[in-house]
DNA sequence: AAATAGTTTGACCGAACGGTCAGAATGGTG
DNA sequence: CACCATTCTGACCGTTCGGTCAAACTATTT
């Protein structure tokens, strides 16, 4: 085995983990959460786990990080200044693919912030910034006049909140809508619906 | 003690420990839980705990049942089948102000839906009948012209988004408006700008 | 006062928890 | 082949887990 060939399974084993705990704190939160199921999830022995990563704790933290890092690149962070239909549905358009796509990173997210965000507090200065800039924005779009007013920061919680819906509340979603457990949410719809649903609303009657 | 004041005192107890089973069900979901720290926050040692309840699984389906069964009661059940502005705006304005006042229950909620709802399941068809005759009326809406067409099932889960999110993310919406964590959001503000992200959607162009 | 019923608790159980460690296996390098 | 670093694991640590129980305490009844 060469240099390379260990590095790349090494790595690839270090994903593996990184699966299994994402599946785990996804699903039971970081008290909920055991290594032990981890380390099974991953098919490995636990003291191999713990070759791998320093505590319980540091391996939550890393992923949060991570995930929070990831985020902040698809924030509502708004290209298309001057067009807010074009800049809205861009962003309802890839925040649900990524819901539908991510649903673990999703849920490890909202059970972090179910919990009150102890962790995630370090991290949230950083999205109060993102989130300023995307009110200055829709500010501009509602000073001139190519939206009707509303408050800038709730309605960026209202397409957080609906499009963030899928992700945490799959399993409903997914009854309520016939769809097997198994088998996918269809996004076409979801993406559709969503953008009928905040353009109409800040569609001014001039427009 | 009278008789009176011991069943009275009996029921406060077993009050204070719903309650503390509740935040702690709430906070670190079901596994997450520890027996000891819901006996904690209730102030009781923990085998007096267990003279009150017979287990942590008990305790759990217990307090979920209750949960599904109140919410049953004000779920989507439209009064005014004839008024879709009136419907929806009530909804949204009972919804948002149940979601600020009772945000454990709401959480507890979630937690267990993130799990992929195991213990959920079994009360689920009954909450599809609900989404179903909801349905119904929203495609009689759609049918008379009252409003634009929409996906009714879809369009029940944007507006159980939109207001179950500020008790999901309690502590992320307050970061964002600015709101101390210990003071409470105000509903208003929400409530009105949900009802204009709603009703604006569902106007029709002769409306 | 004695008997009875309901309530509370210290001490304890086996199992699982997060985490450790010495040593066995494995693989590349001289 | 010997050597060394990396990777892996069985056995184990102290603690906490969900849960139990006999005994003690309190309150009501006779």
């Amino acid at each position: 085995m060469t240099a390379q060939q260990a590095q790349s399974k090494r790595a690839q084993l270090q994903h593996t983990i990184r699966l299994a705990a994402l599946e785990e704190f996804a699903s039971n939160g970081l008290h909920g959460a055991s290594m032990q199921a981890i380390a099974n999830r991953a098919q490995i022995a636990k003291p191999k786990l713990y070759y791998y990563i320093t505590s319980k704790e540091e391996l939550y933290k890393d992923i949060l990080e991570s995930i929070v890092t990831k985020w902040g690149t698809l924030a509502f962070d708004i290209q298309n200044g001057d067009d807010p239909v074009a800049a809205i549905s861009h962003y309802i358009d890839i925040k649900i693919r990524h819901a539908l796509e991510n649903p673990l990173e999703c849920r490890f997210f909202s059970q972090e912030v179910a919990r009150g965000a102890p962790v995630l507090q370090e991290h949230w200065e950083q999205s109060k910034q993102a989130v300023q800039r995307a009110n200055a924005v829709i500010q501009s779009w509602i000073d001139a006049g190519k939206i009707n007013p509303v408050n800038p920061t709730v309605f960026q919680m209202q397409l957080w909140a609906v499009t963030q819906h899928y992700a945490d509340y799959e399993a409903q979603a997914k009854f309520f809508l016939d769809v097997e457990p198994c088998a996918a949410l269809d996004p076409e719809i979801l993406i559709k619906e969503a953008q009928t649903l905040f353009l109409s609303s800040i569609k001014t009657k001039a427009g």
